[in-house]
DNA sequence: TTATAAATGTTATATTATTACATAACGTTA
DNA sequence: TAACGTTATGTAATAATATAACATTTATAA
């Protein structure tokens, strides 16, 4: 089970966002959208969006500077992540599959460095875009 | 067995900049560097960027805003790229694992959705960092 | 309660990346 | 080799992403 997080002002005020989209938001998106709420600068949102991340509300797609709400509410995965991402209309999904996790989480390479932390995304077209 | 691209001018001082170095490099930095050369503008750097991503001579450490030389030069790798990255040094090294990549080549999830290509950043602390 | 950590507010600035437009070099093939 | 399309280059301006520095306030817990 994932820790119960209080979460602050902001930072409640820009996961709520960010969860009710349902993708893959940028940051001065973000900031645009709660300018009304006060909050009105970027580091307001890059602060939230840093502790939002550190507790594992959110997780940030790399590829995409963007940031989307977990969707593995129930699990402590903010350090395993994978995602799969169309490239052409830039739908952005968690992949939960437990034995890829368990794969990658395990994973050893020739140097005998274990890890602690994975991303993986993996790209392609989704059905939609693929029978176009 | 990869296709022989003849690099253009400014591909080939970028390219040979990156492979020496050994190590990721950000565009600013590959500007810092290259202007003695006669690329003075960060568009010159980017365009360069793009060209040797797309044919696979370097790749893009997402996380890290930085481009590090392909080091798999035998084979066709630049649709499955996979990385290990020390959280304390910094320092980034390219896996090749057949049996990760063939993993990850043929993952479906249950989307059905089929992957033409993904990126993995695997990150920890690396031996010399661990015994600190 | 008091002190410590966490969060906020604000301004300025650093870093990363692209748009737009003009020109030049290269490769093909007629 | 001339004409064409494609790829690469040059240059200026600007957009998009992210952080530094500093002052203040709020929450947590000893």
């Amino acid at each position: 089970m994932q820790k119960e997080h209080n979460l602050s002002k902001n930072q409640k005020i820009i996961f709520d966002l960010i969860d009710k989209s349902g993708e893959p938001m940028k940051a001065y998106a973000i900031l645009f959208n709660v300018q009304k709420k006060g909050i009105k600068a970027p580091l307001q949102v890059y602060r939230a969006l840093d502790k939002l991340v550190e507790i594992g509300k959110i997780h940030k797609i790399e590829s995409r500077n963007a940031f989307i709400a977990c969707q593995n509410s129930s699990c402590q995965i903010s350090k395993a992540t994978a995602f799969s991402i169309c490239e052409s209309c830039e739908n952005v999904s968690e992949i939960s599959n437990s034995k890829l996790s368990k794969y990658l989480s395990n994973f050893e390479d020739d140097s005998g460095m274990r890890y602690s932390k994975y991303n993986l995304e993996f790209f392609g077209l989704c059905k939609k875009c693929k029978s176009k």
